[in-house]
DNA sequence: CAGTGAGCGAGCTTCCGCTTGACTT
């Protein structure tokens, strides 16, 4: 029997504790939250001052069983998960959960996982602090009250199982509102004049310089007359200035920024990144990746220091602790840093390889000094002309913590280079002139990670459920995330040359997206429902709002019910208002007229996604029903698109004497053929124009996929069969699916051997909650 | 992997934040 059971959050975290405490310490983990409201009935007594009901959750019902025989031999049970308000919460519910007698329970928080930091924590023991408690009581409660009760009325006024919420919502909220800002957006042009000049110093080399005019012309006939006053000018440089720059380094990853650049800089998705950095954590390579915090520890900076004069010198070292800004940062943890810096490189994956040197570079690089810059600007004048052009440069004077890291921004940005040597007087032989016709460009689109970053700045969310976020909200439908291609468009240049002005028209490619967010129909119509009846939910400040009545309930100056009861009382009245007086929200447009029959033509939400119609619902004819693209919006569609959806399902011809048509269903565009559906392409087949050819090549390869697709058949009963399925042999037996254990070869299984299987194994299927 | 249509039925869907494996129809 262990005298002293500790308990935290992350099994990673137990292991390496248990190393700095000896042996009369067991560590163990309670894998982060381990009971949560009730799922039925809300989880909340209303009535009785919002009385929470608590079950522990069912997947941590056997880490239960086991603190529970532990805690209850040890002598003293330490409560060691972090200091944030979750923490202190999983700490309270470990103490109910486990019934520990208080006399021999003790709180305890470090703030480093070295030796020295988890002995001293040990030698200070508190109570549990049930102001901060109540706070994450507060928390959890009113997103409780907000999801369940907002997401039901989707349910009723829009479309089954959707869903709502604090953190969602906005988040589908702020694309929203970026698409419709690029909808509206018009480009407007001007003309951006540059200019080649060469000269010839005093040796007789000859140099380039290369310069701009700071004048945007805004039409094609100013940028001309200005150009024309260039043919016989004079240039000569008025003014050549230098200033030093400095440049600092980024502070080190938190979650949010690692998102951001591993995005960027190695193309990983946001959920990409945090799976290869658990396991880069579950390997004891980097710190816990789910943090706010910018901090380092002091041992960190140590072997930063030592590191970077191995590496580079004394003169590259400059020792920083950042401070974060983002709002409600609760710094439970460290940044993200590797945990051994003196470690450049390790073992694993290409991923993890490249994610840990991400790590290690900005780790470092936020220890170096800064990088020292000379930046100079060259005037040059025009005779006759009260315009200029001017040419800047850059030179590094010193790299500092340039040596190792770069943020993309920076990447991106121009290479700038050094300028040749000019004199002031020096007079300049133009080479050649351009004026190029440039478009304002629209505001962009965000990226999983771009949004992850707008979040964090309003400070909605937190580490651990920045990636989860992203994905419910492209699983619910409200967001896509794809790639656009662009559109091609013309623009205008004027070129002097040789005192010669030549106009021509070119054209470049505009407004591609790569791996970026979209809003859907369903989002767009969902958002609109909700900021008209929810506004101040939507509202981008509503966290922050709560988060400061949050912090009060922790400082102990606001009683929770107190807290809840005002907001749910407002709240609650505008939910049963809602659902007695709000119409069903269906989105409908109405798009025109059919030119044949006269008929309305309409687009809107069905029941199965956005459709056109034709006709009215109780009119004299039925009206006809199609399903919209994939890639037409409810917004943007225009009545030619969707006259075009009625052709649907259309004959495409006859295939061994049967016909073969095209249509577009539920799934998507099919073909159907001898009474089967056969799905079509969605990216790069088109239901109103495949042809016949198309159409027997995906009827032959679907075919030749079903025949590898049976295994065995039996006669015994025609509802037994093996098959091949996404994850390898399954049986299936009428609805249910039983997987064939590992030791037995699918093919070779009998009838017998199956009927065994069925009546021992269980349904795969269908799990209880 | 299967399913391809426009409201009978019965009952379900849903939130945010902590944390990992188990194992998907």
């Amino acid at each position: 029997m262990e005298e002293n059971l500790v308990i935290v959050e992350s099994p990673a975290k137990a292991k390496t504790i248990e190393r700095f405490l000896g042996k009369e310490f067991l560590v163990k983990s309670s894998y982060g939250h381990i009971r949560d409201l009730a799922k039925k009935n809300l989880g909340i007594d209303i009535d009785n001052g919002y009385r929470p009901h608590y079950i522990v959750s069912p997947d941590k019902k056997k880490v239960v069983s086991e603190l529970k025989k532990l805690a209850g031999s040890a002598k003293t049970v330490w409560l060691a998960s972090d200091e944030d308000r979750e923490g202190e919460a999983i700490a309270w519910h470990l103490a109910e959960v486990l019934a520990l007698d208080p006399e021999k329970t003790r709180r305890i928080v470090f703030h480093e996982i070295t030796k020295e930091a988890i002995q001293e924590a040990i030698k200070k023991p508190r109570g549990i602090n049930r102001d901060l408690v109540n706070a994450q009581q507060a928390r959890r409660i009113l997103d409780r009250l907000v999801g369940f009760e907002l997401s039901p009325i989707l349910w009723k006024k829009i479309q089954p199982s959707l869903s709502a919420g604090r953190v969602q919502s906005v988040a589908v909220r702020l694309l929203v509102e970026r698409e419709r800002e690029i909808m509206q957006f018009r480009p407007t042009s001007s003309f951006r004049v540059t200019a080649q000049f060469t000269f010839t110093d005093s040796k007789a080399k000859e140099h380039v310089l290369n310069a701009e005019c700071p004048t945007r012309f805004s039409t094609l006939e100013e940028a001309g007359n200005f150009l024309e006053s260039c043919r016989k000018a004079r240039f000569t440089v008025t003014d050549v200035s230098s200033k030093p720059a400095k440049k600092s380094p980024a502070p080190p990853f938190t979650t949010s920024t690692l998102q951001q650049e591993a995005g960027r800089k190695l193309g990983f998705s946001v959920s990409q990144t945090m799976s290869v950095a658990q396991r880069l954590y579950e390997a004891g390579k980097i710190t816990y990746m789910r943090t706010d915090s910018v901090s380092l520890s002091q041992m960190a900076l140590g072997v930063a220091r030592k590191t970077i004069t191995g590496e580079f010198g004394e003169k590259y070292i400059k020792t920083r602790q950042y401070k974060t800004r983002s709002k409600g940062a609760q710094e439970a943890h460290e940044a993200i840093r590797p945990t051994y810096l003196d470690q450049k490189t390790i073992q694993g994956t290409q991923t993890e390889k490249k994610l840990y040197e991400l790590i290690w570079k900005r780790t470092i690089a936020s220890q170096m000094s800064d990088a020292e810059l000379e930046k100079t600007t060259v005037q040059i004048g025009i005779s006759g002309s009260s315009e200029k052009f001017t040419a800047t440069g850059e030179i590094l004077k010193f790299d500092g913590f340039l040596k190792v890291y770069r943020e993309s921004s920076e990447e991106e940005e121009e290479a700038r280079h050094l300028l040749p040597p000019v004199n002031k007087g020096q007079v300049l032989d133009p080479r050649q002139i351009v004026a190029t016709e440039k478009f304002t460009q629209h505001p962009p689109r965000y990226t999983e990670a771009s949004l992850v970053k707008k979040l964090e700045e309003l400070g909605i969310g937190r580490p651990s459920t920045y990636a989860p976020t992203i994905s419910t909200i492209q699983q619910r439908g409200y967001v896509v995330k794809e790639d656009r291609p662009g559109t091609s468009r013309e623009y205008r240049v004027l070129t002097l040359k040789e005192q010669q002005v030549q106009s021509e028209t070119r054209t470049e490619m505009t407004g591609s997206e790569k791996s970026k967010l979209f809003p859907a129909d369903i989002g767009m119509l969902v958002t609109d429902f909700l900021v008209e009846h929810f506004a101040d939910i939507l509202n981008y400040n509503f966290t922050a709002t709560v988060e400061e009545q949050f912090d009060e309930i922790a400082r102990g100056k606001l009683d929770w019910q107190q807290m809840i009861d005002r907001f749910y009382d407002h709240f609650h009245r505008k939910v049963t208002e809602t659902l007695e007086q709000s119409e069903k929200k269906t989105g409908e447009r109405f798009l025109g007229h059919d030119p044949v029959s006269g008929e309305p033509v309409t687009v809107k939400i069905g029941p199965y996604g956005p459709m056109a119609q034709m006709g009215e619902s109780g009119g004299e004819n039925k009206p006809r029903f199609a399903s919209m693209m994939k890639n037409q919006r409810i917004e943007t569609i225009t009545l030619e698109e969707a006259l075009r959806l009625f052709k649907l399902p259309r004959e495409v011809g006859k295939y061994e004497g049967k016909e073969v048509t095209a249509g577009i269903g539920r799934y998507g565009p099919y073909l159907k053929y001898d009474g089967k559906f056969y799905s079509l392409n969605r990216k790069t087949d088109d239901p109103l124009s495949v042809n016949i050819e198309r159409a027997i090549e995906v009827i032959r390869e679907k075919t030749e996929k079903d025949k590898k697709k049976v295994i065995t058949e039996f006669e015994e009963d025609p509802n037994l069969k093996i098959l091949n399925g996404r994850w390898g042999p399954y049986i299936k037996y009428g609805k249910d699916n039983f997987r064939i254990p590992r030791d037995r070869v699918p093919e070779e299984l009998t009838f017998q051997d199956c009927k065994e299987i069925i009546r021992k194994g269980k349904s795969t299927g269908k799990k209880k909650s």
